[in-house]
DNA sequence: TCGGCGACATGATGTCCGTCATGGGGCCGC
DNA sequence: GCGGCCCCATGACGGACATCATGTCGCCGA
């Protein structure tokens, strides 16, 4: 017995962490081992840049990916990836060059399956066909209320309401608030609602003092939800 | 032999004309046309409104709808959908209720299928579950794309580039230039590229003096595609 | 014929925020 | 220790655009 994981002991366990593969039957699971490949990144590696062909489906096991867009006048950031999801699935059904580049936002281990077996998968199982249609409907869902979010509002309400989505999504209720477990630089921030640095910089260390957001090491801190949700109610009246 | 088309003769020569369901066996097809309904409506007219219960998929048979999300500060359309597009597959697949809105722009016919039936066809038909998940993917790009051009940029870039992108999808050549065959106010023009009735007005009206985008009773010309070209490419200098 | 309505148009004014500039603190390699 | 670099921070300035106000034109119904 063998005290480090074999390559194919971590493909398995890797495979049983991702909600989609769950319903597989044990022999397609089985089969799937043989197909996938392993990998680790580390915070600012890029799992792949804009523009590359892409041939792999990919599948995060641990860890968190921004989406980014990098056109001339700063970057977008489309989507950030957490644990289970499929990333890169769009550029991969359409034979297409990827769209946007991903780049891990920490420690991050990622499971990917060639082109081919994925086709046969999402033929052969409609479980996992399933599985890859709800993924592209909340990426929709959430690119449609982004979207929304961005027009016209102040930089303020959009960056109030990224941290409301996002400890909605990924927040943990601590005696301090809610906590959200995530490194984000000022500049990624901006990059996330559409604005410059210096402006994400302004709201960010003005929060900081009143206490509404605050910055920590590797989080954020939430002291109390109502507080940001008047940022946004304040448009034009008081 | 009737004159007037039966309601199920329409039906089945509506299912020839969507792509989606080309590929499928002439048994399905057949089956299909006893689960369908088709509906027609006039320009204005709602197929839906933000947050009714989805209980059907809808196809578009003829015209286009616009899909909007209806905030408190103005209207966002998020995408306008043509001939042969599935619209509102994210909220049936999800048991949601519609996220947005969908209002016809022009003399529209569509084509419903139950939830039940729909899912179905997605399970015993690697063709359409193919078909579905193609059409999530580019819009999901599209969203993406919009997402990115609605950063920072001027108004009139904006604009420019909805009327190119616009051009690309259903524009006609003639010897007048591009024609985009497709009736919009100055309103719905604003809400496509997040801005103000009144700055989209000073825009088109400028570019309408300066013969770069006219507008026409039911349609717009572009008489020259390098022209509006340029509008994007002025960013800082001259 | 007149009043009302909706779409298009244009001017005046204020303001949010992008841009530029400058500076400070932490961390690294040399 | 010192220079270089990255991230955070703060001020000054100006421009693009939202907002408000007012006006025109065509159309419809009373």
């Amino acid at each position: 017995m063998t005290l480090v994981p074999t390559r194919a002991e971590r493909i398995q366990s890797a495979l049983r962490t991702i909600p989609m593969f769950r319903g597989l039957a044990p022999e397609v699971q089985q089969q799937l081992s043989g197909l996938a490949t392993i990998r680790d990144y580390q915070r600012g590696d890029y799992l792949w840049h804009e523009g590359d062909d892409s041939d792999v489906l990919t599948l995060i096991v641990r860890g968190r990916v921004k989406i980014v867009r990098e056109v001339e006048a700063g970057d977008v950031i489309l989507e950030i990836f957490g644990e289970g999801e499929p990333v890169g699935s769009i550029a991969v059904y359409n034979y297409m060059p990827y769209p946007a580049s991903a780049v891990a936002l920490e420690t991050v281990t990622s499971l990917t399956i060639p082109r081919r077996d994925y086709f046969e998968l999402l033929d052969r199982q409609p479980e996992f066909a399933r599985g890859i249609i709800r993924e592209l409907t909340r990426l929709t869902v959430a690119l449609t209320r982004k979207l929304a979010e961005a027009r016209g509002q102040r930089v303020d309400t959009r960056i109030a309401q990224l941290f409301l989505a996002l400890a909605e999504r990924m927040g943990k209720e601590t005696k301090e608030g809610v906590e959200i477990p995530l490194q984000l630089s000022r500049q990624e921030i901006a990059d996330l609602v559409g604005t410059t640095m210096e402006s994400a910089i302004r709201v960010m260390s003005r929060w900081g003092r009143e206490g509404i957001l605050v910055t920590r090491e590797k989080s954020f801190i939430i002291p109390a939800r109502e507080r940001l949700k008047a940022v946004i109610a304040d448009r034009d009246d008081a």
